[in-house]
DNA sequence: CATCAGGGCCCTG
DNA sequence: CAGGGCCCTGAT
């Protein structure tokens, strides 16, 4: 079973998003399923990150407005941390977490169209926001595959009691990932053992790439779209569907949508031709249309759309749209 | 009770 | 490039 650590040291630092920035539409995705490293309410995200080996509980605070923001950030750790490790940080939450990205085109090339014009306007300065490192995104990819949200979450909650280590901080519980060396030491039968089936030969083979260093985050993120895409499908276990995943909240490419899975094709459907659950627009109609309406921004436009749609469930059920998600 | 498909991917033919 | 198998679970 897994450790607990109590993080007594704090500080806290503030961060300076590029406007427009909307806090709670990029700190909290009403369609991720929940994982017991994050907790949110209005105005506030706590997070936990295993930064360079070190265990750290987050507070994300809003500050300011949606034209001049602020984010209070409080940083939980066991000891002192120095401030070369906090500026290295606070680069590394800018990037993830795309806090400088220039929403500004987009907003303007879109304001009028008839279908993300109010969506954008309801979320102005929304961003897709991505929390983990690449390792613990592909752990996490491989969970969603074929899987109910459900069993996603049973397979997650199974892995962080297993491996990763609760922190305690902020009166908070949470678990934070463990470090790759440590699943890379578990055997495939211990891991099925946490009733995640076949992923487990995935989860040890990922592991084991980047353990070795045969895949680097840091490396990847300098190179082309297409040069990330072909290295992550080398992985053992990692498709299409998970690079798609990758490749935008990972590494930020606002156009990489080209692949549609069976079950967002028919929402996708809905939201953007209205038809049946039953039948729906071929996928290859649907990549077209999104690359001639929406060119080099589609993702973050089916983002802002899709993510209207989930905060609308969240406030109450769709009733076609239930039926198409499977809890 | 049995059967089945699911927020994919690999492998085979 | 189509289709079967894979772990387990909840739905039927």
């Amino acid at each position: 079973m897994s450790k607990s650590l109590f993080l007594e040291k704090k500080r806290v630092i503030e961060l300076v998003p590029r406007a427009p920035f909307n806090f709670d539409a990029t700190m909290h995705k009403p369609d991720h399923f929940p994982s017991a490293d994050n907790e949110w309410k209005p105005g506030i995200r706590w997070q936990t990150m295993l930064w360079q080996k070190v265990p750290l509980g987050l507070k994300f605070e809003k500050r300011g407005t949606i034209d001049e923001p602020r984010i209070s950030l409080s940083i939980w750790s066991r000891d002192e941390l120095s401030r070369g490790f906090l500026d290295n940080l606070t680069d590394e939450i800018n990037y993830r977490y795309n806090l400088q990205l220039d929403l500004n085109k987009f907003n303007r090339r879109f304001k009028d169209d008839p279908q993300l014009g109010a969506v954008i306007n309801r979320w102005k300065g929304m961003r897709p926001m991505n929390y983990s490192s690449l390792y613990e995104y592909l752990i996490i990819a491989i969970v969603l595959q074929n899987a109910t949200v459900r069993r996603s979450v049973n397979m997650m909650q199974a892995l962080f009691e297993n491996y990763g280590t609760l922190l305690l901080y902020n009166g908070k519980e949470l678990y934070c990932f463990w470090e790759p060396k440590v699943i890379n030491r578990a055997t495939e039968q211990e891991l099925r053992d946490l009733k995640i089936g076949y992923r487990a030969k995935s989860i040890k083979r990922v592991t084991e790439a980047i353990v070795r260093g045969g895949i680097n985050e840091f490396e990847l993120r300098k190179k082309s779209k297409e040069e990330q895409r072909k290295a992550l499908l080398g992985l053992y276990g990692i498709g299409p569907a998970s690079v798609g995943y990758i490749l935008f909240d990972v590494f930020h490419h606002m156009d990489e949508l080209n692949y549609i899975s069976p079950w967002k094709q028919k929402i996708y459907s809905k939201l953007f031709f209205d038809t049946e659950p039953d039948e729906p627009v071929s996928t290859d109609r649907l990549l077209e249309f999104f690359k001639e309406r929406f060119g080099k921004y589609r993702m973050l436009a089916v983002h802002y759309i899709w993510e209207d749609l989930f905060w609308k469930r969240k406030n109450g059920a769709i009733e076609w749209l239930e039926k198409l998600i499977r809890l």
